[in-house]
DNA sequence: ATAAAAGATTAAGATAGTTTAAGAGACTAT
DNA sequence: ATAGTCTCTTAAACTATCTTAATCTTTTAT
């Protein structure tokens, strides 16, 4: 397990020690998840934060009417979780539902307190990845305020290509807060 | 200077010893800016983390027509910069402008980096900004695609009360998306 | 104190996006 | 294999939002 993409992952910001490697393995939990089941339901409190070792999930909201809205997709070598919930421990907005086969990392949250304790550098490895997440929905939350549907699907299809062969247009019309039909008349 | 707002914010999540704030003391810049100054304009690279001491801040882009999206206001014990930019130190998307005279502490990114080494516990205390930062914009993004403009209106003003009292309209609009008239017309 | 600039409101006509409905193609389960 | 479900597309009617422009109010600069 340790060389598995989990630790090739962390390693692109700190280094680790084989014993830290050991201490983290400890707990984390693998899972295979078949396509379309949900690890997380909206409404439940989130426990996991979870790493894509293989396939792909989609974490989205639904609202009274029943209106999905997609937050965000991962693939291999993402990390994902509804990140409310599980930083407030308050009940999750979001469903997370794998989109096809997965193989999942989790780390449970008081598994992940211990470990900031005994693996101080793992404060580092997390204020590095939520940075850059940070970053990313505030490019988000720009795209989506300023810009045509047409340049933001656009956009989206050029910066996940292997997002985008992965899900149906209805995700990403999802994604994009638009409808499906919509969506497939600005294509033309 | 050690029992100013700053330090008081850092000390929300970890604790500094004397030794500790020192440190930080002799890096961090304290200005008196005057109102609708530009402590970075677009297309510059970013060098400075902005903490508000007092007074309050407008992040915005423009893009090629001049239309002005704001990305994030900032108010009295906030931080704020061009994430984007000063982390990549890559030319920045955002402006930022004093809204008001204000007093801001800044921290220079080559000197943060430095205090990182020095002071492990701050990745701890970025750690923690940076995931309540992911959080916030998570929660915009969902709400820029899945609520109604009178609802983003009616929650950004329950939301930030302080915010409201300081900024035009106008400015709210272009924090919303939407034009000034029709911001108009939605809150009757 | 006055003039100039910026913000807010209103309204008419244009564009973007939704809703509903129908039909064609693909996948899923028995 | 067949029926059933889901996706994608198209189109018409409807609603939300933008654009432009005029007027009024507030702020800023001399």
């Amino acid at each position: 397990m340790n060389d598995s993409q989990i630790f090739l992952n962390i390693q692109k910001h700190i280094d680790l020690t084989a014993e830290e490697r050991d201490w983290i393995s400890a707990v984390l939990e693998l899972r295979d998840i078949p396509k379309k089941e949900r690890v997380l339901e909206q409404g439940q409190i989130c426990r996991k934060l979870y790493f894509v070792e293989s396939g792909s999930l989609r974490a989205y909201n639904s609202n009274k009417q029943g209106k999905e809205s997609t937050i965000m997709f991962a693939v291999q070598d993402w990390w994902i979780t509804d990140m409310y919930s599980f930083v407030n421990q308050k009940p999750a907005l979001l469903s997370l539902e794998t989109l096809e086969d997965s193989r999942l990392y989790s780390l449970d949250f008081l598994a992940l307190e211990q470990l900031f304790t005994k693996i101080p550098k793992l404060e580092r490895f997390f204020r590095i990845l939520f940075q850059k997440a940070y970053v990313r929905e505030q490019l988000r939350v720009l795209d989506a305020i300023s810009r045509t549907t047409e340049d933001r699907y656009a956009r989206f299809v050029a910066k996940y290509p292997q997002i985008t062969s992965k899900v149906t247009q209805k995700q990403i019309a999802s994604y994009l807060g638009v409808t499906p039909e919509f969506l497939s008349s600005v294509k033309k």
